[in-house]
DNA sequence: ATGCGTTCGTTAGAAGTTATAACGAACGCC
DNA sequence: GGCGTTCGTTATAACTTCTAACGAACGCAT
């Protein structure tokens, strides 16, 4: 397991500075949100003086981005050793919601409010496409060919995304299906839209995957 | 129609200069989101300087606030109309998604990553309260009941949000399902998570709402 | 029409932020 | 043990939100 470690001590200090970085700016996230990470904050709290930080991250920008892909690694590994573990979708479907219940703000980052301008580095859109693959592995493990629609034949002419993966058109839509009803209700319950109304954000979110399992009712 | 008109100048004044901060706010944050909004550079924009805004709005956050409840006003009146002319589920589903196409951050507003600390104000909640009013009408109006799931039997014993609205649980679970459901779909695509795959969003949503309007397939 | 009080917009300033520049010290490779 | 790289510091610029104090403009009432 072990591969990448021929680090000089000075790397070594570097990494574990900048991971300490990171982890306390996951704590200020957490407690008021992104808009509220402050680099001298984070400095100050490491006990180390403001610019100091400049040394081991560009820009505030840089340091978000750094946020994000871990966010996206994080819950590529949860997707892959969920996976790995022989889970099926429903299975996929709880870690995923148990994932984003550990840390809100991080589902947040990969899925939440986007900044007009941003573009993500191409390394984060390919850990995006490594989910996508085993949702669709997953998918394709399980779904027999429902009945043609006009959206699963759009589908057919339009599968760029699932690069290469052979998954039948009906295995797509199913993937497609999984993600965005499943973050709907995920979204809507971790912004604490369901707060005021007395009601179950774990059987609603049951309840949406059984649907989406069986077929129909 | 015209009953609050008894203003004198300076409030008519004000009123309007109010208004047209929250223009330039909003042309603000389509350009680069709410974190880049600065209140400094509305002024600015608008020939007067700085701490003049402050006669208007006590605070950055409670300019967010005022921006937050128009947002909720605008698409509640999206609701309000649309039902009056008529329109059943679908009618609404192309309402709401034509109202979030036409400005995603205002959508975002809406529903999109939630601030930690922020608690809306009382009349914000009253308002999504009424949004979800119009959608129980359209969904009373349009389901006939359906077998007992174990989320419509909670469903049942949980509908405080209901507020003593006369739907049966069938409509309150379908109320739910389009609520996520179209979340799911218009969020992701607004985000840009689409944006790679050749895929039309169009055709995903109607699938999404097809399916959420035919009990099974 | 003329006070006179309220409201408005200004400038000055405090405290915070991101980010750069320049300097000195510590580190580690050779 | 030197010597170059890297690190952390302070100083500084430009920006932000927001408060305070002042002066001017406005409009209501007499």
């Amino acid at each position: 397991m072990g591969k990448t470690d021929a680090q000089t001590p000075r790397e070594r200090y570097r990494s574990q500075v900048r991971a300490e970085i990171k982890e306390r700016a996951w704590e200020q996230i957490a407690l008021a949100g992104v808009p509220a990470l402050s680099l001298n904050a984070v400095a100050k709290q490491m006990g180390m003086s403001g610019p100091a930080l400049y040394r081991y991250f560009a820009s505030r920008d840089e340091l978000i981005t750094a946020l994000i892909r871990d966010a996206y690694r994080s819950l590529a590994e949860t997707f892959r050793t969920a996976s790995a573990a022989g889970a099926d979708l429903a299975g996929l479907a709880h870690a995923l919601r148990d994932w984003a219940l550990a840390d809100p703000q991080r589902y947040f980052l990969v899925y939440g409010t986007p900044v007009p301008g941003y573009h993500a580095p191409d390394d984060i859109t390919e850990i995006s496409a490594e989910i996508m693959g085993t949702l669709l592995d997953a998918c394709a493990a399980l779904t027999a060919d429902g009945q043609a629609t006009p959206f699963t034949t759009h589908l057919q002419g339009h599968r760029d995304w699932a690069e290469g993966h052979p998954a039948s058109p009906a295995a797509l839509r199913q993937a497609l299906a999984f993600w965005t009803r499943l973050h709907g209700a995920l979204s809507l319950e971790l912004a604490g839209h369901f707060a005021g109304m007395d009601l179950d954000p774990a059987l609603l979110f049951a309840a949406e995957l059984d649907e989406l399992l069986t077929p129909d009712a």
